[in-house]
DNA sequence: ATTGCTGCAAAACGTTTGCACCTAT
DNA sequence: ATAGGTGCAAACGTTTTGCAGCAAT
């Protein structure tokens, strides 16, 4: 019960669809807020076994995809072919830039990029929905480099 | 010999590496040029199957990495977990808007984008690389969605 | 002659699915 | 009571790898 109003939300979003209430979601509800950074789903999913859940992979996986629906995780692809989530609950719209070289990941929010994709989307014909904007670059400081690979 | 320009850049970037010049590579070269939009890895394969190639699974992925390497293609990827190709050879710079419905792919240029990844790039203390920006919408027009499964 | 490339099949990887049992409603 | 969720393992689709033989340098 740390995060109760997270819970709220994800509780009502729940009864709103046809999809039932259970200890395992909200298991993984809190593991997801807790975790700092970015996720993989199994990244998640070892995290919990080792802190001695019973949650199943699979379980792991779609409430996960549940939660990014409710627009409390955000799912975030970085190019790799990882579907990684971050904890969108209290936290501002932002963008990424990853380092090529060691994989870091800055979070950027430039206003310039905000009305952008509503206002393409609209001029095409479309409704907006969601856009991802991803910079590749490379560390200008070699010290602050190669060293880890935060994700 | 269809595309000798494209072919000289090719054989430029191999022998800059000490990568070696092979026939299965122009031959990935060239059904990659003749690709019309955007391509899977494994779809490029399965249509030099068809036609006939005997050009090995391995080769065309290798071949296509190296190819983007060198700006003869560019790889992308709409949050699928595939990595899809396409021809930026002799093209202009531009984005995607992707339909959630129907999966209708829509190529854009706005001049506003232009810039941003690499002065963010700049202010974030980076050398920029590349960049993705993708927008994901639904058509407005039922009729045109939900057709057909573009790529 | 050397070193890199090829084709093949197997393995790897993240993710999804089928199913019998269980549980929230 | 029943529709939906769970855990498990097996299957999936894409991509990578190990290796013996081959070919570009």
């Amino acid at each position: 019960m740390k995060n109760k109003q997270a819970e709220d939300i994800f509780r009502n979003f729940l009864r709103a669809g046809k999809n039932r209430i259970t200890p395992e979601r909200f298991e993984v509800l809190e593991a997801a807020l807790e975790y700092e950074g970015h996720f993989g789903a199994d990244d998640l999913y070892i995290l919990m076994k080792n802190f001695k859940s019973r949650v199943s992979r699979a379980t792991v996986y779609k409430t996960l995809e549940l939660l990014a629906q409710c627009d409390l995780l955000s799912k975030r692809n970085f190019g790799d072919n990882i579907n990684r989530f971050e904890s969108s609950f209290k936290r501002q719209i932002h963008d990424h830039l990853i380092c090529v070289d060691c994989g870091k990941i800055i979070e950027f929010a430039d206003p310039r990029i905000k009305q952008l994709p509503e206002e393409i989307s609209e001029d095409l014909g479309f409704n907006f929905e969601s856009y991802s904007f991803n910079i590749f670059a490379r560390c200008k400081d070699p010290k602050k480099c190669k060293q880890s690979r935060e994700r």
